[in-house]
DNA sequence: TTGAAAGCGCTACCAA
DNA sequence: TTGGTAGCGCTTTCAA
């Protein structure tokens, strides 16, 4: 009101009848300000109604508060659960420090090496947060070039920060569960080979398999690539095997709920001839008419951890690498049951 | 490589044998600097892999490139798509003009004088983009208060910056999708009530019943507030009607298939006795077992274009408030027939 | 077409 | 506990 445009750190000074360093130690909660100056100078700030310019600070050497998060446009509508999960996580962990969140959001599918890394350029931006490693590799590589801090979510590498889900034992529960209800003949559809869940969900049911004692028949092992599509072939697949499986653990849900339609279209029970674990606990997984027993990743935990894992790392109080894992839960619902007898 | 620490503007001026003001000009493409200078600048460039510093840049008078996203945080599972869909959109309209997007996420149903306004003193945001008006009106005041640009988005209002999608004539469009199947005695579930959207979809209603000549009967108009509960809550008081309606009008998908769920159960068929028109097109809409004729409203885009709508303001290209309406779109699906013979 | 130099608003260092 | 002041890295006059 005072004056014309923007009021700045001397305005605050002179109103204040101090000098900006002062000023500026206020703003910047330092313990070496006289309680009666430091009153002064919070009135004239809000008298006048200052606002410290960011840009400024950052400039002058203060730390940034604002970190930026890379994530995927999904092309499929119920990924998007897991994009604002992790939006929601990261927004979170982030308010905690009272850090700001830049959104970075990447095409699906497309070549990497196109992609915009404008991002990496935001010489404000304290550090990158990845959704994912698959599809952001090379954004990834030009930042670890850059020497830009950053943290990997969904992803496990002992040479990067990262956090991920433990596919692995979230598989074996799986199929733990399965063996505890008295299956023996169980299968699996995979989901993407050599992506890294992929592998690990499929190593746990080996595993698991091994560990209980169960022989898996040949043909029990089927590929898959995540699509709805995929899910529904492999269960086509499943029924040419000599001895039909009771019970499929199927690395995702969308593959999971077209293989359940694909059983009950061919005239049989879920879960009565054959039960189904998924993996996701996407939303539509508690609304199909046979609700599907899956197991959920906790990813907007995930995404949580990774921002406290990047604020860790930005103010240096770790070194090296680190990484986290979290543990996914076996969420029970309808599609699973004990095989009939004598099957 | 060859310094310590960052590269600035006179690295790179002294590289290239010229003055850092010339560096600036290719920087910011500006024409006044010879092809041999521009190219002996670029190679400078490149070769010290320099970058400018954007707090710098700002501080200097240039305008900031990074626009503020306020969006909810849904309580609701299927409202995160709504979600996803706008800061897809955002992303998509901002990407355009190479503009960053900074996301401030809410809290839901929080008293929103409580809420963190951090943001606005972000004096490097350049506008702001509000995703709804509901639960930011202490924050929209604040950012008019300091003189801050920015749009609000699914809400319409003369004295605002706001795209909306236009409720009245989508709700005209289902009445009359219905009553041109036939149908007579047409009720509705309205949305929460005094609620911008459940207003005009009711106005609807209502103007085009009266457009068709059609009664409302007693007790056909139902009070919803978007919830499932009060979806089934309402076919319940629709049951009680002394005349059954044979289609519904139902201003929301969450509502609609609860209705739909309330009618099954009670022993009748959708669309057989009753038909179901939703609103919103939830990703579930289209999974259920009945798929639910709904109208779709096109998020992304609204949300594109009130990124765009926000790149004129911030530029200087529009005076006083501008207000963008979008049409929505009915998707017919499995939930609607005509009404049966002599019903 | 080019460059010198004056800020932009702030923090950090050094002195007092 | 306080303040003076030198940058931080850039854009933008203004002159040449």
């Amino acid at each position: 009101m005072v004056k014309k445009g923007k009021i700045n750190i001397s305005d605050v000074a002179r109103t204040a009848g101090l000098s900006t360093t002062t000023v500026s130690r206020v703003i910047n909660n330092v313990s070496t300000v006289s309680s009666s100056n430091r009153y002064r100078v919070e009135e004239a700030i809000k008298k006048l109604n200052y606002k410290p310019n960011v840009s400024a600070q950052y400039l002058a050497g203060k730390k940034s508060m604002t970190v930026g998060l890379v994530i995927q446009r999904y092309a499929q509508m119920f990924q998007t659960f897991h994009m604002s999960e992790i939006i929601h996580g990261v927004a979170d962990g982030l308010s905690e420090f009272n850090m700001d969140l830049l959104l970075h959001v990447t095409p699906p599918e497309m070549d990497d090496r196109l992609v915009n890394t404008h991002i990496l350029n935001l010489t404000f931006v304290r550090g990158l947060l990845f959704s994912d490693k698959v599809g952001n590799e090379e954004m990834i590589k030009k930042a670890r070039a850059e020497g830009i801090d950053y943290v990997i979510m969904i992803h496990h590498d002992k040479s990067e920060n990262c956090v991920s889900i433990n596919n692995h034992t979230a598989a074996i529960d799986a199929i733990n569960y399965l063996s505890g209800l008295g299956h023996k003949r169980i299968a699996t559809i995979t989901g993407k080979p050599y992506t890294q869940a992929g592998g690990e969900r499929l190593e746990g049911y080996k595993e698991a398999m091994r560990d209980h004692g169960l022989k898996i028949e040949s043909g029990y092992i089927v590929e898959g690539d995540w699509s709805s599509k995929s899910g529904a072939d492999g269960m086509e697949k499943l029924f040419k095997c000599s001895q039909r499986p009771t019970a499929v653990f199927v690395a995702g849900d969308e593959m999971a709920i077209e293989a359940i339609r694909v059983i009950q279209e061919a005239g049989l029970k879920v879960p009565g001839d054959i039960s189904i674990v998924g993996f996701d606990d996407i939303p539509l997984a508690a609304y199909i008419p046979t609700p599907l027993t899956t197991v959920r990743q906790p990813m907007a935990e995930m995404a949580k951890r990774s921002a406290f894992m990047l604020n860790r790392i930005v103010s240096g109080e770790v070194e090296g690498a680190v990484q986290e894992k979290l543990s996914a839960e076996l969420v029970k619902r309808k599609s699973t049951a004990p095989p009939k007898k004598g099957s």
